[in-house]
DNA sequence: ACTCTATCGCGAGACGAG
DNA sequence: TCTCGTCC
DNA sequence: ACCTCGCGATAGAG
């Protein structure tokens, strides 16, 4: 969905939902859900041969992209070495409802790519790498190959039928999994009970383990689920238009005014 | 002066050696 | 603790 | 028929 600040509006408005974690052993034995198709755009666009000049990915004698296995690979070892068992969650087909958003992605990937044209010809290294960057894709193959590597390891791949991350909040909720290890707030829309921020970030980037509990949010919010749902759908989302001028902040007040979004859309 | 929203540009790994 | 180079 | 997202800065509206 996309709700833009909302971890941000979180931590003001419901600070006690969200708890600090030490570090990864906090999770050890403990099932994680993860978004694959995150994690690979990553590794395409950071695993390159070196930073300064070239923007190659590693590749195989026969030129084939390996920066994604090298990446998944490192840091699955990493998180096995302290007892987490991930669970990787691979994208399905984009729902129907997003293919306005993806469509205006395309352009500016379209964008990025005569950028990138130009910037070779002009010789401008730095242009070339981020404008790489900005047109790095995750294909088919990088997918398939990532599968195998994580089965011939004996961790387990989930297919979603769509959206990654509705499929790893469907596994926390249905108590497959302790959390959804996601930078993702939509998660917690789709109903992830608990969510899991920098579990992978904390160590190389000395960032903080937060740990976001749904159920305390809704507490401290004081609306139920289905509330939760609609102020997500009012503050601005992937799915829809949004309503110009309601934020989270307008969002919420207008929920606890009326109670319900119908009821809110009829009062508009 | 202040709050909230909309838009745009940018960034995204992990490890060991020194 | 930080920067830098390597990973294929 | 090629599928990820968040953040901060900044400008603008109310």
């Amino acid at each position: 969905m996309g709700i833009k600040g909302l971890m941000k509006f979180l931590q003001d408005a419901a600070p006690k939902a969200i708890r600090e974690i030490d570090s990864q052993q906090a999770y050890t034995g403990r099932l994680m859900a993860i978004d694959a198709s995150m994690c690979l755009y990553q590794f395409m666009i950071m695993i390159r041969e070196n930073r300064s000049g070239s923007y190659q990915n590693l590749t195989n004698a026969e030129g084939q992209e390996t920066s994604h296995i090298v990446g998944m690979l490192s840091r699955t070892i990493r998180l096995m070495e302290n007892g987490i068992k991930p669970v990787y969650v691979f994208d399905g087909k984009p729902p129907e409802l997003k293919l306005g958003e993806l469509a205006a992605r395309r352009q500016k990937r379209e964008q990025a790519e005569a950028n990138l044209q130009a910037a070779v010809e002009a010789g401008n290294a730095e242009e070339v790498l981020k404008s790489t960057k900005m047109t790095t894709r995750v294909t088919k193959e990088h997918n398939e190959q990532t599968k195998t590597l994580l089965g011939l390891m004996g961790v387990p791949v989930v297919d979603a039928p769509s959206e990654a991350e509705a499929t790893c909040a469907a596994l926390c909720r249905d108590g497959k999994v302790y959390a959804a290890a996601t930078e993702d707030a939509d998660c917690l829309t789709f109903g992830t009970k608990v969510l899991v921020r920098n579990l992978m970030a904390a160590e190389s980037q000395k960032k903080q383990i937060l740990e976001v509990s749904l159920e305390r949010a809704l507490e401290q919010l004081n609306i139920s689920m289905d509330q939760f749902i609609d102020f997500c759908i009012l503050s601005g989302c992937d799915y829809c238009d949004t309503l110009k001028g309601v934020g989270p902040s307008t969002a919420i007040k207008l929920l606890m005014q009326h109670g319900t979004i119908e009821k809110v859309i009829e009062e508009l």
